[in-house]
DNA sequence: GGTTAGCACTCGATATCCTTGACTGCCAAC
DNA sequence: GTTGGCAGTCAAGGATATCGAGTGCTAACC
């Protein structure tokens, strides 16, 4: 643990490194008011601050810049509580959510718009899994002699549909049956929990079957919305970083483990590696759970550079995802 | 037009360029097979060229770069022909397309990472408009006290969804007289020319008018998949010109209406400014329109700076878009 | 006439050197 | 423990020279 000139003096340098992008020598920080000290005692602090891994210096005659410890202490013990959330954000909040309206994905997509236009970082929006969602209605319709569909709406108006392929030819006859059957067997049900009793008739059982199991895989499959990734662009200078960020911004799966993850440790901020994903070393992500009545349905979070703003980038994403639960708690 | 020594060099020039990046000079010109000419003579003709527009030279000492009006009279006259495909490339295709299955939404993002593979260049794939495609199943499914969901299954596969309200407490008997009647009187037809005859409940027939008009509010949305975006970070060494592509790119109606544009007027490529799209005037467009039986059905694209290797872009951006056609049109 | 060799010239790129200035670390004095 | 002062370090920036790729022009050539 740091005393507290030394956890002042860190916290100035992350400050000011996060505003500045540019190493920062003992004067400046000498000179920030609040610490009422010479710069040649902040050099020996800040000597002793690099000794135990809390800042870096990229050269010898340059200034110190934090290393991931040092924003993870900043994160945990410095960053000024998180009730500075800005009214005017939060008022741009309140209006999106209150002018949101028509479809779940759609507000999803423009939430992560919202978060990259706050904080000027990507953003990712990760949706609820249908899995645990009631079932309102399920339906199979016929699309050609081998092929059919089969629809769900879910309680948070989202809609799954998954194709399943006809073995023989099927009346229409079955499949009407079987679709009526796979609704009335559905219905307020999960698809985590889906199952159909038979219905007497072999063909209509054997659809039945085919359009859960369908159903059930599309279950699995994650809703996740990345916006902003033209700012990481800017983000880094080195064109290398550049591509593998965006490469792996591409990869959804990799973004929703990661989101996830990090959600599950019961984190907000990973900050470079602690994340585990090599390509984004250099990036921090921070994430709030999107709560609604005690559940966990879902994430937000922004990835930015590591020197990102923390402060606001956490009451952002938290003011954003308390937000957001509650629009969905209202349906 | 120029005489044959003038475009021989010209082509010299784009194919050496495109694949160097640096400024071609006339003695390397002069030492490619298939001119047998001295640099001098070389030297003269660039001259000419330069003047004519079809040049340019970064600086005075430097070797020549093409102009837009360069690349598109090389694609116009000089591009090889279109059969140079790789019989690698063709297999890789086919490949694909006959792994595909599943979603129509699925095939076409993978489309786009396959179009990314092939030509390391981002790319566009533009689905077909939902309002064309013969409507296969409808229905109206109750969320919660005033909201409800339309969901319209169309030929092609893919499943349209859109909310509506429910203006007072609508009972389930409407709901589901209202679901049955869409679904008879809205099969077979298309999402543009659907209409329902009043069934003579007045409530029933507010819902029906309700979701007609809501599932044509989907019917123009387009369906886009952008890929390989981080293909631009390498291509353009100015941070500015990435963002702004990246940014652009991000915009899906910009990039609909982009491509959209290309094709209607018979295009298959544009390039620089020609789209008219000023952030994108240092990429090139090639694409390709989706035909299934005659009918126009959507449109794949690759993009990438003006320097990039448009026989090659040309040829796969005709595969594929011939290939997914076929598949298309086998359901 | 078109083609070519040759030459002077231009100018970005690269290298070298120097200066500057923003730092640090250390030490002696407070 | 704190501080002022000073020597030392090193990247960045500027000036200068060199290099070399490439040009335009001209005179000779076929």
């Amino acid at each position: 643990m740091l005393d507290d000139r030394k956890a002042a003096i860190l916290s100035a340098v992350v400050q000011e490194y996060i505003s500045t992008a540019q190493p920062v020598g003992s004067s400046h920080i000498a000179a920030a008011s609040g610490i009422g000290v010479s710069s040649a005692t902040v050099r020996n602090e800040m000597a002793v601050l690099e000794q135990e891994g809390y800042l870096a210096q990229p050269h010898t005659s340059a200034g110190r810049i934090p290393t991931d410890k040092g924003y993870r202490f900043f994160v945990d013990h410095l960053a000024t509580p998180r009730v500075s959330v800005d009214s005017a954000v939060t008022r741009q909040v309140g209006d999106f959510f209150a002018a949101a309206h028509g479809r779940l994905e759609e507000m999803l997509h423009q939430t992560s718009d919202l978060l990259t236009r706050l904080t000027n970082n990507a953003a990712v929006v990760v949706g609820p899994k249908a899995e645990a969602s009631t079932i309102r209605g399920a339906q199979i319709v016929r699309l050609s002699a081998t092929a059919a569909t089969v629809v769900v709406v879910l309680g948070n108006g989202t809609v799954e549909n998954e194709m399943i392929e006809l073995d023989e030819a099927v009346t229409d006859l079955a499949i009407n049956t079987a679709s009526a059957h796979l609704a009335s067997a559905l219905a307020g049900s999960t698809l985590a929990a889906a199952q159909v009793a038979s219905s007497g008739d072999e063909s209509v059982d054997a659809l039945c079957v085919a359009a859960v199991a369908a159903a059930r895989g599309t279950a699995a499959d994650d809703h996740v919305y990345v916006g902003g990734a033209s700012t990481v662009a800017q983000a880094f200078d080195a064109v290398e970083v550049v591509r593998q960020v965006l490469h792996t911004l591409e990869q959804q799966f990799v973004v929703v483990s990661l989101v996830r993850d990090i959600v599950d440790r019961g984190m907000s901020v990973a900050i470079g590696i602690e994340h585990g994903v090599e390509p984004l070393s250099a990036c921090s992500v921070v994430v709030a759970p999107v709560v609604v009545d005690g559940e966990h349905l879902g994430s937000v979070g922004v990835l930015g550079p590591t020197r990102m703003n923390y402060p606001q980038a956490l009451a952002t994403v938290d003011i954003v995802s308390e937000r957001l639960g509650r629009r969905l708690g209202e349906g």
